[in-house]
DNA sequence: CGAATTTGACCAGCGC
DNA sequence: GCGCTGGTCAAATTCG
C-alpha cells in the first residue's frame, strides 16, 4: 500500500502530501481541497524541467492593459507609436496564446492527479487493511495512530475508528461527535528535527509529550484562530520511518488559509513560502526568488468538494482568481518589472535599429 | 515587549 | 481504588 501511495504521490508531483487515510470515497474527495496543488514559479529563466515547463504559469493577463499604456506611452517617446503597438499586442496575442495552452495542460494534469485519487480510494476501499490490535495495548487508538501503515477501514467510517482517542478525550467542548479526523504523512528530512507540517494554515502549539509507543515525541497544535476554530493537530513521526511525519488532524476550518487571505487583501508578496505545503526534497531548491501560487480554496461549507473540484481548474471564477493572484506577484516583483522593462526597451531598440 | 514555544503539572479515561 | 496513559493547561522561557 505504502508503494501505492509512494508511486501516487510521485504522480500527483505538486504535492508532498501523501493522503493516507483510507475512508470511504467521499472522506477521500473531502481531501482533496487540501492537496497542494500550489504553483511554483521559479523567476530564474534557467528553468527547464518538464514539470516546470507543464507548470508554468501563463503570464498574467490582468495587467495586459497597463502594460499596453506603459508600451504606448514608451513607444510615444520613441516616436514609433504605431509600429511598436501593433507589435506589441501580436507580442501579446502570442503571450495570450501560449497561456491558454499551459492552462490547458496545467488542468488536464490536474484532471490526471484527481483520476489517481480516486483510483486510490476506490483501491483503498476494495483492499480495507484490517489492521489487528495488540491485546494487550491499553489504548487502542494509539496503537493504530502510530503506525505508519495506518489504514484502517471500518464500514467506510473514518472517524469511528481514528477517533478513538476522540472518544478518551473530556466531553467539555460541544465540538460535534463526527468531527472530522484525518491524517497525513510528510515526508521530511531525516536530519530535521522539527514536527512542523506545512499545511498553509497557521498552528500554535500547545503540548508535547512522549507517547509509549513512540520514542518520538508527539506535538499538539491547535488552529491559531482558536477558539473560532476548534482544528487540533497533532504531528508524530513515524516508528517505522523517521523521515516521515504523521499529522492527525481533528475538525475542520471554519476559514480559509491565512496565505490565502494574504493573497486575497493583496499582501502576497511572496506569500506562501512559508506555509504552504513544499516537498524537502523539492526542485525548487535552486537558488534564487521562488513564487509559490496557493490555489487551494478555502473550505467553504461542507462536503461540496466534488462539485466544487472541476470548478477549481476550469470555472472562470478561479481562473480569474489564478490569474489575478499571479498577475499581482508579478507585478509586485520588482525583479520582474524591471526584466520586463529592459526586455521592452531591448526589442524596442532592436525594432529601430533594423 | 508581545507573541510563540517549551515543559512540568494536572486531569480524565481505561484496564486491572 | 489505583496506576498507567494520552491530552490539556499554564507558568516559564525563548524569540523576533
Amino acid at each position: 500500500m505504502l508503494d501505492l501511495l509512494c508511486q501516487f504521490e510521485t504522480l500527483s508531483k505538486s504535492s508532498n502530501l501523501v493522503w493516507v487515510n483510507s475512508i470511504s470515497s467521499k472522506a477521500i474527495m473531502d481531501y482533496s481541497s487540501y492537496v497542494d496543488t500550489s504553483l511554483d514559479l521559479n523567476c530564474k529563466p534557467n528553468y527547464s524541467r518538464d514539470l516546470y515547463d507543464a507548470a508554468l504559469p501563463p503570464p498574467p493577463p490582468p495587467p495586459k492593459k497597463e502594460l499596453e499604456s506603459k508600451f504606448i506611452d514608451f513607444g510615444m517617446k520613441l516616436g514609433a507609436k504605431q509600429e511598436n503597438t501593433s507589435a506589441l499586442v501580436e507580442e501579446l496575442n502570442r503571450v495570450s496564446a501560449e497561456n491558454k495552452k499551459l492552462t490547458e495542460m496545467l488542468t488536464m494534469m490536474c484532471e490526471n492527479y484527481n483520476s489517481l485519487r480516486n483510483q486510490l480510494a476506490e483501491y483503498m476501499n476494495k483492499n480495507p487493511v484490517e489492521k489487528e490490535l495488540s491485546p494487550s495495548k491499553k489504548r487502542k487508538s494509539e496503537s493504530s495512530n502510530n503506525n505508519s501503515n495506518n489504514i484502517i477501514t471500518t464500514n467506510g467510517n473514518s472517524e469511528s475508528s481514528s477517533t478513538d482517542e476522540e472518544s478518551c478525550k473530556k466531553p467539555r467542548e460541544e465540538e460535534p461527535i463526527k468531527a472530522k479526523v484525518w491524517k497525513t504523512c510528510v515526508r521530511t528530512e531525516a536530519t530535521d528535527t522539527s514536527l512542523i507540517v506545512k499545511d498553509g494554515y497557521q498552528w500554535r502549539k500547545y503540548g508535547q509529550k512522549v507517547t509509549r509507543d513512540n520514542p518520538s515525541p508527539r506535538a499538539y497544535f491547535k488552529c491559531s484562530f482558536a477558539p473560532s476554530c476548534p482544528v487540533k493537530k497533532k504531528v508524530q513521526r513515524s516508528v517505522d520511518d523517521q523521515s516521515i511525519l504523521v499529522a492527525t488532524y481533528e475538525g475542520e476550518h471554519n476559514h480559509p488559509q491565512p496565505s490565502q487571505m494574504e493573497a486575497t487583501s493583496g499582501q502576497n508578496r511572496g506569500m506562501a513560502l512559508s506555509s504552504v505545503p513544499c516537498s524537502t526534497n523539492s526542485i525548487s531548491s535552486s537558488v534564487g526568488p521562488n513564487i509559490t501560487l496557493d490555489f487551494t480554496k478555502p473550505k467553504s461549507g461542507n462536503d461540496n468538494t466534488k462539485s466544487a473540484k472541476p470548478a477549481r481548474t476550469e470555472s472562470p471564477d478561479v481562473r480569474k482568481f489564478l490569474v489575478d493572484q499571479m498577475a499581482s506577484s508579478l507585478t509586485k516583483d520588482p525583479n520582474f518589472t524591471a526584466a520586463l522593462a529592459a526586455a521592452i526597451s531591448g526589442r524596442i531598440y532592436q525594432q529601430k535599429s533594423s
